[in-house]
This record gives structure tokens, C-alpha cells and sequence, in this order.
DNA sequence: TTGTTATGATGACGATCATAATCTAAAATG
DNA sequence: CATTTTAGATTATGATCGTCATCATAACAA
């Protein structure tokens, strides 16, 4: 059964893309390429005439959902980004949720060259947040980098805290909550007080 | 075979103990339970003598990590608590680490039973950090547990993200760097103006 | 149109998975 | 001391794992 060169094309972008979600949903360890292929429509046979390994494809499914995300997110202002990513309709849909809280802690587990791929995409990530501040000055920009980096790390880490908490449990939206407000606060206190520094120490 | 009533419950112990180290390294998904008793010295023939199923072990395990980290972190600074968090030595050793950073993204896609041991964990670990504010007014106290729990988020949030990178990949050490010296940056401030509302808005 | 190529289905490989029945030897109990 | 109990070794279960050889078929180049 040979199909188009097209055809060919279309299905493997959706075995990538039904492994981003299914990858972000139940980690790497936890979907098999048979159940794979399946949830794409195809048996598990053809597999390796598009990937060489199930490594291949974590990867390839990687990119692309950094790749959306990037999209999504482009031309984003900082705070309607925290804004969404900590609300409960993130949290409790990780499959089309971001990669990196959904799989950093297995990336962690898996050969260097998927980690590679991570650290594209968390580099990319903190390119995409940093559309408005392209006129700054080399200090300011490595100020604005670090508060990125910052941002993140929080806003990934709240998720992360959150989804291990039972569902509807008080404390998993607590986490949410009190993180949303601060970050939110933090960043308009930033921007309102552009050069005075508060840091007394 | 039988052994003595304290042989079994040491050797219980051992079991528990071992899966701890060894699930912090590769994931609930990635170790079997007979990799697991072999690990302890055992074969895997007796592990239904002392567990119901993996996941009664799961659950254990966490306990039982968290319970350490509580022990090991009880009566620290809270600026001390973040400065080792968030060092080279933490990140590259997640078997003797904390277990919210090594597995809360795995413990999301487990029972609701594992989550709940998970939650408590959380807060366990949130009480143990709170150990200077007993004296503090009510909105004072709601004021320490929501900087609390953001720390937490921010902690958890770049080691993941570091451990995503590749081994001494540059980025990776710059999430660490970056956000140890803001948070102990934030630490002081609070510390410093006590009563001081620097929040414009 | 003919011959080549390659997708994807079928089925099988050995390994490993969680779980469990069987057995034995020694501790616990009387 | 005799009996009961049970931790842990051995072995087996059926399922699923990642990977691959085989093959039919239909899209290609000729």
C-alpha cells in the first residue's frame, strides 16, 4: 500500500503531533509506539519507515510542540502569558499544554540529544517573551533576561506543583492562585519603577 | 527462608528506601519492580509478601522521601534551604533529592491516591519552611505561606528546567545561577522592609 | 506501459513488564 | 519439642515493550 509523496508527509506530521500529545499527556515511558501509530490512525508496522527510534520521534514531537507553543505565544505580553499558563484550563490539559511542564522531569531522563532539543526550546521560549524589550540597553537586556528566566521557572514550577496535587484539591489551586498574583504583581511593579531600584541591601 | 520479625521490617525498610533513590532517578515508569528488588538484595519473587502492588509502593516511597526531606530541612533558613536547592550538587543528584522536583510531573499522571501523598508532601514541606513564623499576626502569616509557596514554585520550577538541559550545558547552570541570586535577593528585601509596601500599584 | 520504489499492514522477535502460584526453610507459637 | 506460619527464592503467567523482516500494493520514473 504505497500513498502519495503528499500523503506521506501528512501522516507523519500526525504521528508527530499525536506524540506531542499523547507524549505531554502520559510521559515518554508511558505511551508505546503501538498505541502510538494506533491514536494516529496507522498500525504500529510502518513506524520505522518514518523514525529510527521511539528516541527519533520524541524528539521530532518535542520540536514541534515548542514550535507551537513559540507560535502561540508570539507577540504575547508577559503578563497575559502568566495569565493563561497558570489557569486551571492549562493545568488540566496538559496534552495541548506547554512541553516543558508536562516533560521537563522526563526529558531529564532521557540521552543528551533530547536534551538538546529542551534547551532549544526553553531558549526559544524566552526569545519569544522577549519581543518588546529589543531597544533596551545591553545592562537592561541581561536584566530582562534574568527576569524571564525567573518568570518561568515559576510559572513552570507552579504547574508542575499544581498537577501532582489531587484534582479539585483546594491546595492545587491555591498554588495557582498565589503564584498567578505575585507574578503578576512583580512584573507591574517593573515595568511602573523602571530604574529605581528597591533592592536595599 | 524465613527471617526474623525485625529482619522483615529492615529489610521492608530497605526496599522502600531503595525504590525512593531509584524512582527519583528514573521515574516511577522506568524502574520495574524486579530491578527494584534486586537493587535491595532481593529477588523479585518476595515483593508481594510486602506490598499490595508498584503502586502501594509508589506511594510509600514518596512518604517516605518526603518525610526525609523534612527531617533534613527542619529548623533551616529559608535562605539557606534555597541556596542548596538550587546548587550543581542537588540538580545532578536527584536520587538523594528533593522529590517534588524529581517526580511530581510523573506523580500527575498516577492514581489519585499517589497525588494525595503528594499533596500532603507539599504541605508538609510548606509547614517545615514556616518554622520562624509562628509568631506572626494572621494576615502576616496568609502574607509567609503565599511567599513560601511561590519560592517553591520557583525552586521546583528551575530545577526542572535545569535538569531538561544537556549535562553542563550552559543554560543549564544559568537558570540555577539566575534565579538562586533573585530569590535570596527577594528573601532579603522581605526580611529587610517588614512592613514597608514597596508595591506601588 | 513497464519496472522500480517505498508506504504501511501483518506478524514475530526477544526482553521486560506487573502480578502470582508454588515451594522451602526457618522463625514464631503452642 | 511439635506445629504453624511466613519471608523470600524459583518459576510462570499473559501483556506489552521497542524493533524488525516480510509482503502486498500502489505511487513513481522510465
Amino acid at each position: 500500500m504505497k500513498v502519495t509523496k503528499a500523503q506521506v508527509q501528512e501522516n507523519r506530521q500526525r504521528i508527530v503531533e499525536t506524540a506531542s500529545v499523547l507524549f505531554r499527556e502520559r510521559g515518554y515511558d508511558g505511551v508505546g509506539v503501538a498505541e502510538l501509530m494506533a491514536a494516529a490512525g496507522f498500525t504500529h508496522g510502518g513506524f520505522y519507515k518514518h523514525f529510527g527510534s521511539k528516541a527519533d520521534l520524541m524528539a521530532e514531537a518535542a520540536a514541534c510542540s515548542f514550535a507551537q507553543s513559540a507560535e502561540k505565544t508570539a507577540n504575547v505580553d508577559i503578563a497575559d502569558f502568566v495569565q493563561h499558563y497558570l489557569s486551571r484550563q492549562h493545568r488540566d490539559a496538559p496534552g495541548e499544554g506547554c512541553t516543558m511542564a508536562a516533560l521537563c522531569a522526563d526529558a531529564a531522563r532521557q540521552p543528551e540529544s533530547l536534551k538538546e532539543t529542551f534547551a532549544i526550546g526553553i531558549e526559544n521560549q524566552l526569545a519569544t517573551l522577549a519581543h518588546e524589550d529589543a531597544a533596551l540597553s545591553e545592562s537592561a537586556q541581561r536584566e530582562a533576561r534574568a527576569s524571564r528566566i525567573e518568570t518561568l521557572a515559576q510559572v513552570v514550577g507552579a504547574i508542575v506543583l499544581s498537577r501532582a496535587c489531587p484534582d479539585s484539591s483546594p491546595l492545587a489551586d491555591e498554588i495557582l492562585h498565589v503564584c498567578r498574583s505575585r507574578i503578576l504583581n512583580q512584573l507591574a511593579d517593573i515595568n511602573s519603577d523602571v530604574n529605581s531600584h528597591h533592592t536595599i541591601k
